[in-house]
DNA sequence: AAAATATGCAACCTTTTGGTTACAAAATTA
DNA sequence: TAATTTTGTAACCAAAAGGTTGCATATTTT
């Protein structure tokens, strides 16, 4: 039984379980009432983001209050962003190239130019 | 079938292949070598990569290389962000009561303090 | 041309996943 | 106390996922 944060938000459901509790903790049945799944289908859901930390449950009376936690999409995140300088290259050489075009075209049209509409990326 | 990035990149073996062809192209063969199952598991891992967007196969000979297109994790990232602020909340509580703590401690001890120690976050 | 190489894919199998119904147990309410 | 509400979970099922072997096809190599 494999239980890691990608394989739990690789369900489209349960991405958005995490986005109804993100905000404020809601019971199990609040939960399903946005689903047109049954109650079973929806806390099997709710039980494996808990196995892998993305939520906590606090009993309060005879009701579960489910409670996003959040921090454990670092591990999401961290994978992503170790990739992102592989996607924004290519940004990087259109936005040159756009620039240089631009360049071009503006020393043609008129001869004055301070380079403010230069485009420029971080 | 559906096929989402969140899917794909469930599967370990999948973000094994991506992390090995961010770098560089490779052949289906090539990426096959570090994977201890079939040729024919890793094939059909390169499609379901290749029909989300995330890789692209170029025809080079009797070889076919796997190009990754990162550009499809930001689907991913944009995803993941939009709840940073649920996980980064709690951390500045935290990086407060700390702080304040260290006030207090430092009042208690020497009343002379610059403040340089004082942690801070942005 | 013949052999070797690189790949695509059908057919099949086992395990996992996502769903269901049915029932039990605990807490609340009437 | 009896009825209601909220939840956990067992037992079962169909479909999807991930794997295999075997074979066909296209390109090089020899």
């Amino acid at each position: 039984m494999r239980r890691d944060v990608f394989q739990a938000i690789a369900d489209p459901t349960r991405r958005a379980i995490i986005n109804m509790i993100a905000h404020q903790p809601l019971n199990v049945n609040t939960v399903t009432e946005n689903f047109d799944v049954s109650r079973t289908a929806v806390y099997k859901h709710i039980k494996i983001l808990t196995e892998c930390g993305l939520i906590e449950i606090k009993q309060q009376g005879r009701e579960r209050f489910c409670e996003a936690k959040l921090q454990k999409l670092n591990e999401v995140s961290d994978w992503v962003e170790q990739y992102r300088q592989f996607w924004k290259a290519r940004l990087d050489s259109l936005d040159n190239y756009l620039s240089e075009l631009q360049s071009k075209n503006d020393s043609k049209t008129k001869k004055k130019n301070d380079g403010t509409s230069k485009r420029t990326r971080k």
